[in-house]
DNA sequence: GTGAAAGCGCTAACAT
DNA sequence: ATGTTAGCGCTTTCAC
């Protein structure tokens, strides 16, 4: 039950055929050197046999393993999926494979950072709000590094990709005040980075249009049950608004489902606009307006960043990316709703 | 930006601290062949240099990784993360690594495992509800490999792990039922195996209940969109249901919609249960009563088999292990209304 | 066009 | 307790 033993080799190969080893290598990687005869040979031997390439044993001769570890903070956030098809797809158009790990308590972060470490990838892709523990050192060694969907200041040689939170807040207000809302507001996702961002989008935003005045921001986070937490203290507070903008799509379910357990309606009474654009708040249940972040090419640039480094452009010596946000309405938004309906 | 000679060696170490880079190798491994001291230095001068283990050379040399190849065929099937999570904690826990690659189309499926199977680990998990184009081949080679989530029949050396769906429509059937409901419809998930077995298990079920003439089907889906398209289906025949059994958790939310849709409403004109047990259910503004899946146990017994495969523990021939799933009732399911109320 | 030989970083006998 | 040596599977000069 040798993991490795039992796998033919290229002396295998050689033998079988009754060339070299040299050549079978070069045949293998379609060198041109290797007459056409020969080459047959060695491959259809090495099919026969099964013969898969020991990524090992090329790893340590070559100085090189084309591979990007790709970091996963979190697996039950939707937009890791999408990011981590658009770094697969990136990598793989360059020549790039990947092998991804995921985190988990603060050990197990540095362990898999670590782990990639091992293996010799040659650049991370770090995906979540915040860097893996460990994740520092690894940057700061040989490995060039990006983090998408945070921004770390003071790492150096760390890229950041975002979206930029502050346009996307302000368009998750502009749409409502152009369906007339005025009495908008914002349930927070805490005091992380992101959270801070898009808080402070919005009440610029309410500035800017004048309405500084309504301004009124909710303890939230970015979970389910800290929506309706934020959301139901928003509903009940002296003032209630006639939207809401919440700072995640999780967040925007829960203060949904709180407008509801309030005995109002969506988007009737209380128009709900979320964050991320994950594909849950396209579900026909829920048909969230949300912000989307373009995670697709988020994805793409962090491995060009991570390649034109590798290949020695460091003609990019950027620190940060701010990719622009889109807005997609659906149901959960409605024109306000004037007082002679309301009866109010 | 070669990726490899950045890294010093253990020679460097061996240099610094003026010993024998086999007696580096040694204090490495804790060795107790090892003086204290010695120990200590080489371990503070691996610390100073930066110094980090060759996965490749110690793989190359040792005949053998500890590591487990986790092949995820699709990453935005929020059970994944779960199962995820347990292969990786028991892998752990087992002294094995894990390495996790994601499908694409069925080219990249292929590549996927083909750079597992160069990577040498030593067994390769399988998550998704078929094999991965090229898995086969994966499995008759040297690495054993089980399936979680699919049953394959004919592939010799797989096991496959699910949970009975037998049993859990059943006892989606049974809650309903215990609800008093016996219109109760159900929305498939078309030709696939998992599909064909709830199907089956919910007509078994409702035969067993003596509600065999109550039977019906309405062709689905999956997704959203395949659920929504069955439940319309059902609530626009001529004997609409006053419950819904639909085949897994996204086809249930979509079946909410189409609920809603008609102008009814869930759960007081009709019920409805979904199958997985995802998160997502247990969203508030969803709250749906669904079959849970027991993904942990899933997930270790799927390490576990690996593990002992390994160990030589040719013991354990099983082809299939299938566990018992349960039911958590939610906000989707209530009692059937009277005649009197409904006014019907 | 083909083969021989060196060596990547490491482990594991086998010496000392 | 520490050093020497061989060699894992492969690529890559360098000869022939």
């Amino acid at each position: 039950m040798d993991g490795t033993t039992a796998y033919p080799t290229i002396r295998d190969i050689a033998a079988r055929v009754g060339m070299s080893k040299s050549l079978v290598s070069l045949a293998l990687q379609d060198s041109p050197r290797v007459a056409q005869a020969s080459k047959a040979a060695i491959l259809s031997a090495a099919e026969e046999l099964g013969y898969r390439r020991n990524a090992a044993a090329r790893a340590l001769v070559a100085h090189r393993t084309r591979t990007i570890g790709v970091f996963l903070l979190d697996l039950h956030n939707p937009i890791t999926a999408d990011l981590v098809a658009a770094v697969q797809e990136e990598a793989r158009r360059r020549g790039y494979q990947t092998i991804v790990v995921v985190g988990g308590d603060s050990a197990t972060e540095r362990a898999e950072i670590v782990k990639l470490l091992e293996f010799r990838v040659e650049g991370i892709v770090a995906v979540g709000h915040r860097l893996p523990a460990g994740g520092r050192e690894a940057i700061t060694s040989t490995c060039p590094g990006v983090i998408i969907g945070s921004e770390q200041t003071g790492v150096p040689d760390l890229l950041s990709i975002s979206n930029d939170d502050a346009v996307g807040a302000r368009l998750a207000v502009e749409h409502l005040i152009s369906l007339g809302h005025t009495r908008i507001a914002h349930v927070t996702g805490g005091r992380s980075l992101v959270a801070r961002r898009r808080r402070r989008g919005y009440e610029q935003a309410m500035r800017d249009s004048g309405l500084g005045a309504e301004v009124s921001c909710h303890d939230g986070d970015f979970t389910d049950e800290g929506g309706h937490h934020g959301a139901w203290a928003a509903l009940t507070s002296g003032r209630p608004p006639t939207a809401l903008f919440v700072v995640n799509d999780f967040a925007a379910f829960g203060a949904m489902a709180a407008v509801v357990d309030l005995g109002l309606r969506v988007p009737e009474d209380v128009s709900v606009v979320g964050y991320d654009g994950t594909r849950l708040s396209g579900l026909r249940a829920l048909s969230l307006t949300t912000v989307v972040q373009p995670l697709e090419s988020m994805g793409s640039q962090a491995v060009a960043h991570l390649c034109s480094r590798l290949d020695g452009d460091d003609a990019s010596p950027k620190k940060r990316i701010r990719l622009t946000p889109s807005l997609v309405a659906r149901e959960t938004t409605a024109p306000l709703r004037t007082a002679e309906h309301e009866g109010a």
